[in-house]
DNA sequence: ATTGTTGCAAAAGCTTTGCACTAAC
DNA sequence: GTTAGTGCAAAGCTTTTGCAACAAT
């Protein structure tokens, strides 16, 4: 798995990418979307940044998950139980969410994406553009030691 | 569109079915379900249903919705702003979501369900048992005036 | 008669808001 | 210096809970 590990100044340079004032708050929640892969709650991230910045509080967190997500630096998804999830990988992906775990497993397959993509170019949906598509694969982790993994 | 009318004895049959007690409230809600086709939340629920039973609470219909989901007589939705909404069309449908009006429209498409589930006939998830695989679109509504329709 | 369901009001959980203070540019 | 972001505490909204009264079987 990639581990995105990036200095100080290069995560102040992305945020400046998105017309973002680089505040520590900004900086050390933008760190903490990089490090939980776990799609963490508001709730997990205040917590793992309170490490780093024990004064920051939670509505900051908020705060600024939500300019991420208008900036397109995060997405949002919605749990199954009503909580939002942030998630600090943009690229095109579908989730495994878990009835039992409640956990979210990220899920990217190329060759699917490909499949549903050409299916709509042929069949238009009338008075609807599309903007994403994505999978919401529900069921059960198996084996609760070894991981989810494709193929 | 299919147009689900029931007498009052078919639906306190069909909970008979279910193994639940016909009771009013589970009636008159169970009719909202059949006649509110917008994916509605606890709140429209309650309401359509206060002008039959105008005593009814709204803890009430949140526990039967919940009575509803656990007897696989409703399903449940979230959508993207945190709130619960409620299905009582039981086929497997995916949802078309749009973000501009936050309408949910059902989307059912018995080639793509086809096409997908054939692929994750040969393409395994280790350590995961898929129960059930929907699609969410999210897009935008073109003609505010016009249906969204399928092809 | 027994058992499960309802209604109420209170509480819980998550998220947003308003505003004075502060930090980034 | 100006503009935008932060922290706090309060409020908002949806949903759940506990329990006594009640209704269905």
């Amino acid at each position: 798995m990639q581990e995105e590990t990036l200095t100080y100044n290069q995560v102040k340079e992305r945020l400046a990418n998105y017309q973002l004032k680089a505040t520590q708050q900004r900086i050390v929640i933008y760190d903490a979307l990089m490090h939980l892969h776990n799609h963490p709650k508001a709730e997990n991230i205040y917590d793992f940044v309170k490490t780093k910045n024990p004064s920051i509080s939670l509505a900051t967190v908020y705060k600024t998950l939500d300019t991420f997500v208008s900036a397109g630096l995060a997405a949002k998804v919605m749990s199954e139980n009503g909580t939002a999830r942030y998630d600090g990988f943009m690229d095109h992906h579908s989730h495994l969410y878990c009835t039992n775990t409640e956990e979210i497993v990220d899920f990217e397959d190329e060759q699917l994406s490909k499949l549903i993509q050409n299916y709509f170019k042929n069949k238009k949906i009338k008075n609807f553009k599309i903007n994403d598509i994505r999978l919401q694969i529900n069921g059960e982790k198996l084996n609760t030691k070894e991981n989810i993994s494709i193929n």
